[in-house]
DNA sequence: TAGGTATTTAGGAAATTTCCTAAATTTGTA
DNA sequence: TACAAATTTAGGAAATTTCCTAAATACCTA
């Protein structure tokens, strides 16, 4: 984990609150935006941009950015582009500060 | 705890060595710049500044960054302001992150 | 009080980040 | 193939961050 760039990648409001409202997306969007492949898939782009309140080109580099930090699992179905949390590399996040840093 | 400023004040190369160094002092000053203070109260600013190559002003307003995040803890000791880490803030950011975030 | 050391504040140039619009690309469908 | 929808890439203006030097302030000691 490249924690520098983990922490970058969550130093911006917008970011950090993407990464809340994945934790649980049927709390924060729409139902109808929402189908049972979300929990596995995650939400795209234009959805979380909607929610943001910010244009599509931002929000994709926003996610694009996390995604290289790991901290986000980008999926790819057909022209959307899903992201979900990196649950793992958020709780090594939490431990290496624990123990580490 | 003020999730987005502890983030961002440690979203920098710089402001995350220090903190690294602060865990353990006496594995990164010179001997002849600590004492038998140094766990209480932590390392002056010039000190801090010597160590991470750049100008004291420069390194003063990082520790101040750090310390209105309360990541770092400043005690004014004479001529000196000692800078140590707030073990405190750390666990309940690994704690936050891990539960909440 | 005067001078020396440590730190902070002020001011600013350069680099980076933020976040937009326009254009290009990717994918699905008629 | 052609068009529509979703996303990404490109380009750039504005804001913020980085990190410096110079000046001001704080504190100690003679």
């Amino acid at each position: 984990m490249e924690l520098l760039e983990v922490i970058k990648s969550l130093s911006n409001e917008t970011r950090l609150n993407i990464l809340k409202w994945l934790k649980d997306p049927y709390a924060h969007f729409p139902e109808e935006e929402l189908s049972e492949k979300t929990p596995e898939l995650g939400v795209c782009v234009s959805d979380i941009a909607k929610k943001a309140g910010m244009s599509v080109p931002t929000v994709s580099e926003y996610l694009k950015t996390m995604s290289a930090a790991n901290v986000l699992i980008a999926t790819r179905n057909g022209q959307w582009t899903y992201y979900k949390r990196n649950e793992q590399l958020i709780q090594d996040l939490a431990m290496h500060i624990k123990d580490t840093l």
